[in-house]
DNA sequence: ACCTGAACACCGTTCAAGT
DNA sequence: ACCTGAACACCGTTCAAGT
């Protein structure tokens, strides 16, 4: 209620700023879903109008792509690198899909942010030069950081959202007539059982296929 | 303005239907974007108050989940099955794919319904019972399976939700500063060129894992 | 049985006005 | 320089009332 006592001139020195807009993001996010980051519950949550938000962003689109690409630098600055390719490529792929699966909904909106956001650069950067030191063809190196990108921030945003492929399903496919369903009905037990499971066997599958293209591309030379 | 002259009772004698809708639905995103999907939209397409849909669908989800289910059929129709496993599934995921592409926001909202709708059980049959024909354990033919759904929808959603990865953000990647940024600046030219190429290269990948596990199994037994 | 229309409780965003 | 507050043009959804 009162000003901190330190400042003379005014009740509050700087409350708000693009940083603390972004924690209030998260923070709201976080306890009650990302439906609930609307400008008016963003006012709210810091004592300040809605519309206050404008002086800071443009639009709404820039605060959650700001606040996207704020889970990123956090993801990104808590992995390290060995030396060895294909641990150094999965150790930051399970990272940003860490980032995405907690946070759904914000990492939706960087797929439609117009461009690319600092933090985004500086993954990318990293995991498209771990696959270009393995010697490929540039033309393949490229392909293949692009396929390991989309396909990390793809599954793990649909894997946020996702009711897709709960219990539910599990139930329901079971319940299927087994004539015309034969194989959902066999398998209904083990479908959909563990999205991480799901997603780190995709990505093996793609490491060794490119650790075929690379032993192949060895060999002609 | 007046009505059909063969019914003598009434003006109308079925204005609306489910089917109806999905196609008004379908009709108002081609052409105006998916975010024009608007029940007072809506309802103004067919001359029709807004309210009336709730006669026939419970709420904005069911429609756009039934919408979502219309475009898999029309897709799935037209797939014709070869006996080619390799192909067989390329041309069913390709031919997911490209509903997916077109309609991306219809398709998202699929992933965050609560149950499977009946087409989506239909593709998911045909291609699960392709992969366990190829004499895999069930566990790895369950989880390969998956790793293809969850990679078409997801990818190709983001695909068709997007400005990720288009000419904008060749550009700016070609503007980063090159001695912090090497490797994104050295193939800015060829980085995000065709989505497309990228989607079929990153499903070959799988494939050929697939392939080979296949191999694999086969020589223990 | 099916549709209407007013109403409710929300959105994001603008712009003149305050301090 | 930064924030306020009224206002605008929208949403999805409910429910009593019409036919």
């Amino acid at each position: 209620m009162t000003p901190p006592r330190s400042s003379p001139q005014a009740r509050s020195p700087a409350r708000l700023s693009r940083d603390v807009l972004i924690d209030a993001c998260i923070r709201i996010a976080d306890r009650e879903g990302p439906e609930a980051v609307t400008m008016r519950r963003l006012g709210a949550e810091l004592g300040v109008d809605a519309t206050a938000v404008y002086r800071h962003f443009r639009d709404k689109d820039e605060l959650v792509a700001a606040t996207a690409d704020r889970l990123l630098t956090d993801a990104f600055d808590s992995t390290t690198f060995t030396g060895d390719w294909r641990r150094d490529i999965r150790s930051a792929v399970l990272t940003v899909r860490r980032a995405y699966v907690a946070h759904p909904r914000i990492a939706l909106m960087v797929l439609s942010a117009t461009s690319p956001m600092p933090n985004e650069a500086r993954v990318s950067e990293a995991t498209l030069g771990i696959i270009r030191r393995l010697g490929l063809p540039d033309r393949d190196a490229v392909l293949a950081f692009e396929v390991l990108e989309a396909y990390t921030v793809a599954v793990s945003c649909m894997d946020g959202m996702g009711s897709s492929g709960s219990d539910a399903w599990r139930l329901e496919y079971a319940a299927l007539p087994p004539t015309t369903f034969p194989n959902l009905t066999a398998t209904a037990t083990m479908l959909y059982a563990d999205p991480d499971e799901r997603f780190e066997f995709g990505l093996d599958l793609m490491l060794d296929a490119i650790e075929r293209l690379v032993d192949r591309h060895a060999d002609e030379a």
